[in-house]
DNA sequence: CTAAGTGCAAATAATTTGCACCGCG
DNA sequence: CGCGGTGCAAATTATTTGCACTTAG
């Protein structure tokens, strides 16, 4: 019914079958660029005429995820989950300003090599992590300095 | 009614009442010398004839997070947010077993000094940092294995 | 006195699950 | 065919909230 291609590989890799559902929910995560929760994937579908339950959804989440398509960053405002398609967004970390929300994405080596080394001396497999710095940015720290003339 | 000590202080410093409430959350909250949630704080003062409610305890532990005394570490396998007290327990770092939900602290001086140098390389005055490396543990890796097999 | 804090029980809301039906392989 | 997948609606469960009552300051 449905003819081979990428999504249907995703499906095939892991033993799952493959339905228009599933196929559907892989096109639409690989559209979103940035992060995403289970209701963004329900509301797009349903937008575009696609025919998905949440409980699907919610029940190929987690499937995406243990297959590392997608991943958990953390939760929302209102506690949803949030996640990200790892291929749509290259692997880094993040330095955020705590006064201005301004956020630096970086990437350093030497630290992924000793986040390995680490991993290895606790016998654990690693397969990700998150790292990010907070802390006061340059133009905050320089408005800080004149108002505490004040 | 009650007399200035310790706990009264952390409350005073933010302009809270004292209440009795108040003061068990926060005495409990520094007998865990590992992570807790708001349900193991409500069983142990339960457990200890301290009056509280689930909704005092909830009510308090976002005000504790706010005010840097305890900070949310993430979520158990039943999505309950996961809290540790920051004085308790010197800077470390994590590693969590994706499979199982173990968690194991760390810290590595070498790694902190590199952020350090990337904070300076970037003009930010690097206040604090989360790192998390998720992956599966040894055991979890063993019973993978033998699962495996069949 | 009075604004803030409390406890209860009811409300909320994300996620999960039971079950009958459907359709992939 | 048979079992895995689906959709619905009901269940679950952590956390939140309304409200009347209490209490710290």
């Amino acid at each position: 019914m449905v003819k081979d291609n990428l999504f249907t590989s995703y499906l095939k890799k892991d033993g799952l079958k493959i339905t228009n559902q599933r196929i559907n929910i892989l096109k639409c995560i690989k559209l979103f660029k940035n992060h995403f929760n289970a209701e963004d994937v329900y509301e797009y579908l349903k937008k575009n005429l696609k025919e998905v339950s949440r409980a699907s959804i919610y029940r190929m989440l987690p499937l995406l995820k243990k297959d590392g398509i997608i991943k958990e960053v953390g939760r929302d405002e209102n506690d949803k989950i949030i996640y990200e398609c790892v291929e749509n967004v290259p692997h880094h970390d993040h330095i955020v300003c705590i006064k201005c929300g301004k956020i630096i994405e970086f990437k350093n080596e030497k630290i992924e090599k000793l986040q390995n080394d680490i991993c290895m001396q606790y016998k654990f497999k690693l397969l990700e992590h998150n790292m990010e710095l907070k802390g006061i940015c340059k133009e905050c720290l320089k408005r800080e300095k004149k108002n505490d003339i004040n």
